[in-house]
DNA sequence: CTGATTGCAAACACTTTGCAGCAGA
DNA sequence: TCTGCTGCAAAGTGTTTGCAATCAG
């Protein structure tokens, strides 16, 4: 009884940790090019939808997008968490995990900010990089014989008085 | 428009990282212990459950407990989503989130891999520890006038050839 | 005895999906 | 034209909750 090597049942979707293919060409052009090469299509929606998660700073959840774009013209919630998956698979989003119930989302050009320090008392995220820490990891994963494909880090700390 | 502070709905559940009230005292004693303090009662069916969750190694999911505990005589899934919650807040088990669907759970008094390496390959989950790492996250929360209360790591790699 | 606990089923919240009509390339 | 795309509503999934009966302290 009770294994000890859990298998995830879905494939996980790994966070891309920067570096990526897009330190400066536009976003836009990423997935237009993404797009092409999967045979899909750029639509209206599409663009909306890259436009209002570029607009966003730090992390968003696809009902702030939905929100986001009730001003401009009206995109469904389906094609919004449609185009939120093409945008991850395109490495132009990355997907945050801080409970069960909803994801958030980052855009990987803005800035570097990879990682999260999490206020137990009130709940607020600060976002954070830290070039040490990527080094360990980079390390830690060799010495486990695997290469470092992306990682998710969540601090939890409560306010040094 | 967009905010660059995402505060999170719901007060974040911090995965006390080790180190916690428990070195040796049997997870029994402090899951009474804690109970008492809270003027809760301790229950044949949460007997069962943290005795079932005991016996895990490594990662399980709510539902695998419950499948455990068929077995052994029966108890509902509300029931055993309802003693996880006190069992995490007794210290006892940490909740890991890798997805967007179930959140898993692990023993804090097992072993102390508190960390976990995620094959992009085949979706394994390999669990580690670190002091390394765990000095550096102390360093970085400091850096931002923070203590540390826990943390969660999710490494991605694709096996090295 | 009294308030906490249980199982059940219904409710929830977020996400995914089937489908008919629409529209890029 | 020929796929792929969209919106809608329905279905899914893991988790939570209201309630009446039950039980621990």
């Amino acid at each position: 009884m009770s294994r000890s090597t859990l298998v995830l049942p879905e494939r996980p979707k790994l966070p891309a940790s920067g570096g990526g293919p897009m330190p400066f060409e536009p976003a836009c052009a990423i997935f237009r090019r993404y797009l092409r090469g999967q045979k899909l299509k750029f639509t209206p929606e599409r663009a909306m939808i890259l436009d209002a998660a570029l607009r966003r700073e730090g992390l968003f959840s696809a009902d702030m997008l939905v929100v986001d774009l009730r001003s401009a013209g009206r995109v469904s919630r389906a094609t919004v968490y449609r185009t939120l998956t093409h945008l991850h698979d395109a490495g132009i989003l990355k997907q945050v995990f801080f409970d069960n119930r909803q994801s958030y989302f980052e855009v990987l050009t803005h800035g570097q900010h990879n990682d999260y320090l999490i206020s137990v008392e009130d709940g607020r995220v600060i976002e954070f990089r830290s070039d040490k820490l990527a080094r360990l990891l980079d390390e830690i994963c060799q010495e486990h014989g695997f290469k470092r494909a992306g990682h998710q880090l969540h601090l939890y700390g409560t306010q040094a008085e």
